[in-house]
Parts: C-alpha cells; structure tokens; sequence
DNA sequence: CCTCATACCTCGGCATCTTAGGTATCACGA
DNA sequence: TCGTGATACCTAAGATGCCGAGGTATGAGG
C-alpha cells in the first residue's frame, strides 16, 4: 500500500459509513485478507484525510465505548472519482509495460 | 510511482537490455506518456538493483558517449516473476473494493 | 482476575521518490 | 563559432508516506 491508502479508504467508505477499526476488518474481508492494513497505517491517514474535508466524523457512543464514524463529503466523492481514474490509467500503464503487445482494456465493462 | 518502480524497471529491461535513458524514453513511448520517469528517480534505482543482484551493467562507448547497458539477471527475472505477483494481487484487492460485488478476474490468461 | 477482542491514538523511524543541480558530448542553426 | 537542445550520465538533500511499537480504555468470557 504505498499511496493508494487513500483510494481504498475512500472507497471503502464510499460504500457506506464506518469507523476506522471497522474500516480494517472490512477491507480483511472483502479482500480474503489481501488488504489487511495496520491501524498506524489508518487511523493517521482517516485524521487526513478528515482535515482535507474528504471525510466528515461523528463521535457515536456504543456500550460504553467510542467510536468515530467517517462519511465520505461531496469532496471525498470528488477526489476519489479522480484517484480513481489515476489508478486505473497506473494500471494501464504498468501493464502495457508487464504485457507489451497485449491490449489490458478497462478492468470490466 | 511510489513502490512500483522496481517492477516497471525490472519489466522493461527484460523485453530486453538497455540502458538508462533509454528506459525512460521506452516507458514513455510504451505508455503513451502516461509513465514519464525523472532521471533522478531511475539512475539510482538502477544502481540500487544492480547492488542486488537484479541487474548487471556494462559501458558501451558509442560515438564520443558512454552508455551504461543493463541486463537483467536470473535472479533479476525472479524477482520481476514475484513482484508481479505481488503487483497483480494488489490490483485485485484494489479493484475489489472499488467494485464490490464485481468478480475481476486475473488480467489476462 | 486475566486475557482477548474491540476501539481509539501518537511518535519515531525507515524506505522511497523527487527536486535540483552538476558534468560532458554531439548536432544543428544563427 | 557560439548557443541551444538532445543525449547520457550522476549525486545530495529534502519531502513524503507508511509501518512498527507502544499506549489507553471498555466489555465479555473463562
């Protein structure tokens, strides 16, 4: 993961509402463990990503303990269109190097 | 480019020897311009892969200049065989998130 | 109680890449 | 002939960005 933590973590969110130790365990799991990042890998990039306006949190009190729920803002949303595009033309990239020759479309369609 | 460096170069060099300017004139015309790598970025990343091991040199004087040729060695292509697992494994879990619910196969077969 | 899972946090270090500068030859045109 | 751009190499210092390690706290289960 050396920068596209904030395209997975937006991402993630995007599809709903989180807080960042559920954040973890979500990607763990979609990911069949794959993905399975520290929390001083997460925890400093959500605050970040929040300062940058991408993220909006609210504290919600459950059983007695905290948790701090990220949205992803109208910005976020934004930005992770466009590290989206950045991604998938990186993609792209390295593949036309790995595979010369053979034509690496969009990931579906 | 942040920890893809090594596999694009290791990927180019294995379509066969070349030496450092040309490799950023390959990526760049490979990729329609998409990988433009600084000098400052490849010059010492192949030197750092020539002290691993991953690759070998040789001066070739070629009209009044001086060229440094690389070749990628055997270990070389292992590691390049591993990164690339590495890398199309990490594309997976990206495009895993970024489309849940959608299967996305292995890049090519 | 003690440990594990949940849930948050921060600091320091490390590896990596980029910026900025430097050297030198050759070809071309003014 | 002199400047400029392309070719071709290099390095030092700085910024970036992630991870490991450590710390706090609650609740559940043995």
């Amino acid at each position: 993961m050396k920068g596209h933590l904030d395209l997975v973590l937006l991402g993630v969110l995007s599809r709903g509402a989180g807080h960042g130790y559920q954040v973890i365990t979500r990607l763990r799991e979609q990911t069949g463990g794959a993905l399975d990042l520290p929390e001083g890998s997460v925890y400093p990039a959500l605050h970040r990503l929040e300062d940058l306006g991408l993220l909006t949190s609210e504290w919600h009190p459950v059983a007695g303990r905290r948790r701090r729920v990220y949205s992803v803002t109208a910005e976020g949303r934004a930005a992770l269109n466009a590290q989206r595009r950045d991604w998938r033309a990186l993609v792209q990239a390295v593949e036309s190097v790995l595979e010369p020759g053979r034509r690496v479309g969009a990931v579906s369609s």
